[in-house]
RNA sequence: CGGGAUGUAGCGCAGCUUGGUAGCGCACUUCGUUCGGGACGAAGGGGCCGCAGGUUCGAAUCCUGUCAUCCCGACCA
């Protein structure tokens, strides 16, 4: 058998493929049709990725360079709060999943679990993420406090079946992810860990160049209880922040929690049937009659599908110019009746076709008493309504509501009246920009849009608990372990990069993760006296540590620039018509500075610049 | 899954309304000129017009079905 010898730093192979004649390099001048933000255009354009098939990229050499680049800070921050490298299977078992009883709600209905079934009938997923995988195996190799605490990570790629894969690497069905956990004794010791990994994603951002705020977040199908998200801030990024002015408070819109604006008084003597044809909306409510949307009582009807096959209907109320936020809301219903009726599967809109006489439900004109008997006869409807209500409803004193009767309306209405019973309140809206802050209400809150790169849970003992995973504490006593996760989407990470770091020419990669530091481009690659004068910067710098590309094609010079700037390289040497004369130019990619001069100035110059850029923002 | 759109050469597109045997720009190959901001000229190569079925003497074009991709919503690193 032959064996490959490793010679030196082992990154002696790269010399060859610094080259851009040899780095298979493919650029587009048109922009792909099927891209849409200005990352996933730049990253196809510039060669970075292929798509294979819909949320499915090759990474091409470049692109394997900037998430190993990404991966390598990623790593040594996380070897730097002393955890542990490993690497878990991807494929696994549905028993495991079964234990945690995440198999139905990962598999059925809008499940992201791509699962199969192997030649011996057994079933198994392909791992979205690796709870179980980790505390069953937490389970089996830790006994003790003194083992504690501990905590294990991998970088690898995850799969999910998305609903909707989009956005080239933003929201892929198989993507690299790094995932950690840690396992403790306590729940101050959880604590302790989440505040240091806190401490060690900023660092992680920082150092890839990005701008990321750490906002607080829903737990969302992972489960646990304290949670944070680090958004890097973009105009194309899915999510809505709302932070205050002051910086003290940041959320995700589907967690954060705020003061309504007051409502405005509804100004009427007693209660009335007002007649409202064909007014089914909000907005026609308001402009046939002159109310407020804040004066009016919006009711909003669901069906929550629980895993025991349970489909309950849902009314909610809501003051009319409110959002319902259907994260809290499955927050809501999860924890309440979960225990009951099996986890939450899904929650969607009631709909006519799934009642025994749909002309009995008057939509549009539904009030919170609707009678339980308009869902009499349906076949897979439990008969009761669920009744819930935001606080902003719960604390209109008078309003209009729905008659639950075609084309009519209630007006001055109030809570215990008229069989009128108020559930109680509970936070199910979206908070708004503008909203005041709870702790400090003459702050108003501010909206941003952001890309969730990376997010941190306090587990503490849903899976320990699930999978049985205990340890001897103390005491001599078995408890279930303490568990975090914390997890980077690494692929996504390096594509947010490009999001927040881009122009009309090009990527302008950060240094710290861009694929080359530094381009010399021979602007006439025939001129033997610039050949011979690039190829030596070329390998000075090279012994001098900085990651360096030669563009030694036959290209014009023209071509050559604009491919660096496309690529978005920081730095560009320009080996030219200076070069009979011994000079040299040098660009910053980010802000467009040339110099020209001789090579041993110039270099010394970027050697001092390059230092303070690797370091990050 | 619901709503919207698109599939014609590696990429971007035209052709389809009014059926007649496929075209433009970029990229690619060869030669010459040019050579610091995506050069020019000449000559080339490359397309089961997404797939299947139907209508027709004849289908990229009309009809039906299907698949794929993208955008808007639920999912999330």
């Amino acid at each position: 058998m032959p064996i490959r010898t490793v010679i030196g730093s082992g990154l002696d192979w790269f010399q060859d493929l610094m080259r851009v004649s040899a780095l298979l390099l493919v650029t587009l001048r048109d922009d792909p049709a099927e891209a849409e933000i200005p990352s996933h255009r730049l990253l196809l354009r510039a060669g970075y990725i292929r798509r294979v098939a819909s949320g499915i990229y090759a990474y091409l050499p470049l692109m394997w360079r900037v998430l190993r680049k990404v991966s390598a800070i990623v790593r040594e921050e996380m070897d730097a709060t002393g955890a542990l490298e490993t690497l878990l299977p991807q494929l696994q078992p549905a028993e495991l999943w079964e234990k945690s009883g995440r198999w139905a709600g990962y598999t059925e209905g809008e499940g992201i679990m791509f699962h199969l079934i192997d030649r011996q009938e057994r079933e198994l997923g392909l791992g979205p993420t690796h709870e179980e995988v980790i505390t069953s195996l937490a389970a089996e190799l830790l006994r003790s406090y003194r083992q504690l605490p501990v905590t294990l990570y991998q970088i690898q790629s995850k799969f999910r079946d998305e609903i909707r894969p989009r956005f080239g690497l933003m929201r892929g069905r198989e993507f690299i992810m790094k995932d950690a956990y840690s396992f403790h004794a306590g729940p101050e010791d959880l604590a302790r860990e989440f505040g240091i990994m806190e401490e060690a994603y900023s660092r992680i951002f920082r150092r890839c160049g990005v701008q990321a705020l750490a906002v607080e977040a829903d737990s969302g199908a992972i489960g646990g209880s304290a949670s944070k998200e680090f958004m890097v801030t973009a105009a194309a990024g899915e999510d809505l922040i709302l932070s205050s002015p002051d910086g003290s408070y940041a959320a995700n819109q589907e967690r954060a929690q705020a003061l309504p604006q007051p409502a405005q008084p509804l100004e009427v003597e007693g209660s009335s049937v007002l007649k409202t044809p064909g007014q089914a909306t909000i907005d026609d409510l308001c402009s046939a009659h002159g109310f407020q949307p804040c004066q009016i009582l919006k009711v909003i009807l669901l069906v929550a599908r629980f895993e025991q096959g349970r489909a309950q209907p849902v009314l909610v109320s809501l003051r009319g110019d409110q959002q319902l936020n259907e994260v809290k809301l499955s927050n809501v219903l999860q924890s309440s009746h979960a225990p009951e009726w099996g986890a939450l599967l899904s929650l969607q809109p009631l709909l006519a076709t799934e009642l025994a006489d749909a002309s009995r439900m008057p939509l549009g004109f539904i009030g919170p008493d609707l009678e339980d008997g308009v869902l009499a006869g349906s076949s897979t409807l439990e008969p009761e309504f669920l009744r819930l209500a935001d606080h902003t409803a719960v604390e209109l004193e008078t309003f209009v509501c729905g008659a639950n009767s075609n084309d009519q309306h209630r007006v001055g209405v109030r809570w215990g009246q008229q069989g009128l019973v108020a559930p109680e309140p509970l936070d199910l809206r979206c908070a708004l920009e503008g909203d005041g802050l709870t702790h400090d209400p003459s702050q108003k809150l501010c909206a941003s849009r952001g890309i969730e790169v990376g997010h941190i849970f306090q587990l503490g003992r849903k899976y320990s608990q699930a999978l049985d995973a205990r340890f001897t504490n103390e005491n001599g006593r078995d408890e279930p372990l303490w568990m975090g996760c914390y997890g980077i989407g690494v692929s996504r990470l390096a594509q947010a990069a490009v999001e927040q770091h881009h122009d009309e020419a090009g990527i302008v990669w950060p240094v710290p993760i861009a694929p080359f530091e530094l381009v010399v481009v021979i602007a006439n690659a025939k001129d033997p006296v610039q050949v011979d004068l690039a190829e030596r910067l070329y390998r000075e710098l090279s012994a001098a540590g900085v990651d360096v590309l030669l563009d030694d094609r036959s290209e014009r010079a023209g071509v050559k620039f604009k491919d660096a700037e496309l690529l978005g390289i920081p730095w560009r040497l320009v080996v030219g018509r200076g070069a009979a004369d011994g000079l040299v130019e040098l660009v910053e990619r980010a802000s467009g500075d040339k110099r020209e001069g001789a090579p041993a100035v110039l270099l010394a110059s970027l050697q001092e610049q390059l230092q303070q850029q690797r370091l990050g923002l």
